[in-house]
DNA sequence: CCCGTACTACGATGACTATCGCACGAGCAC
DNA sequence: GTGCTCGTGCGATAGTCATCGTAGTACGGG
């Protein structure tokens, strides 16, 4: 088929995008990031994400699902404003919207991490 | 199939249960919570909940949707431990379960009503 | 005793979602 | 270049969910 080429002619969706599409912060809404944050997998990335206070690339954060499956996840915690995607070479670097998050729902996203290690900690038997 | 009668010896499955399942304090988790809340017209009888402070009746507050609808949210919220319901003559109470949230999600309520109103004021165009 | 009000239960349905496997594209290393 | 690793996209599938309409049950009042 000679060269794939992509001429650019269809710029509405391309086929790899290199910048993705992330909420601006007024598009945020409150119960999508609750949405996010109700799934146990994505919880979980979000919680790593706080803990080491830095991106991650989505191989660093070891969920118990196939890749296509993590690839979903950090989708739709992108797509509702929670994390922010950014490419790095062949790795992609996922990093917590902390900032918006407080500005636009101050301290729900501190109550929330503390309320799942409390619950960790309640559930792990003490 | 003759007189219904319910002879009380399937005590598993009442038909018409004068007392409902709620879950108890340590059995409801954070995930649960989350995803009740999650739900526009769920967080909406929260809010109205919440405002009160008082138990209202399921007709009491009003939604845009049918009455077998609106049986199914208050359902899920209480089954998620949201909210705690009980029997008043033919009306049906619903309560907020402030003291068990507030014990196990320290402040996890409040910052979620107070990021619901400053949504809704936000998004009335300020 | 009959009726109205309040709520429930039972499908049914359409939408969304979490999961997988597989094949592909993009960059890095050699 | 060839190959390796990382991540994406595309079905497919099974499960959950929000919604409805209809029919039914419980309770209180005339």
């Amino acid at each position: 088929m000679g060269s794939p080429g992509r001429s650019g002619a269809d710029v509405t969706t391309v086929t790899s995008p290199r910048v993705l599409a992330h909420p601006a912060r007024d598009e945020i809404r409150l119960e999508d990031v609750l949405h996010a944050l109700a799934d146990p997998m994505r919880l979980r990335v979000v919680r790593e994400l706080a803990a080491v206070d830095a991106d991650l690339s989505c191989s660093d954060v070891e969920l118990p699902v196939t890749k296509s499956t993590t690839t979903h996840h950090f989708r739709v915690l992108r797509e509702n404003g929670v994390i922010r995607q950014t490419y790095r070479g062949t790795a992609k670097m996922n990093g917590l919207r902390r900032d918006d998050l407080d500005a636009l729902f101050p301290g729900l996203l501190d109550r929330v991490l503390e309320a799942a290690q409390s619950q960790e900690r309640r559930l792990a038997g003490r």
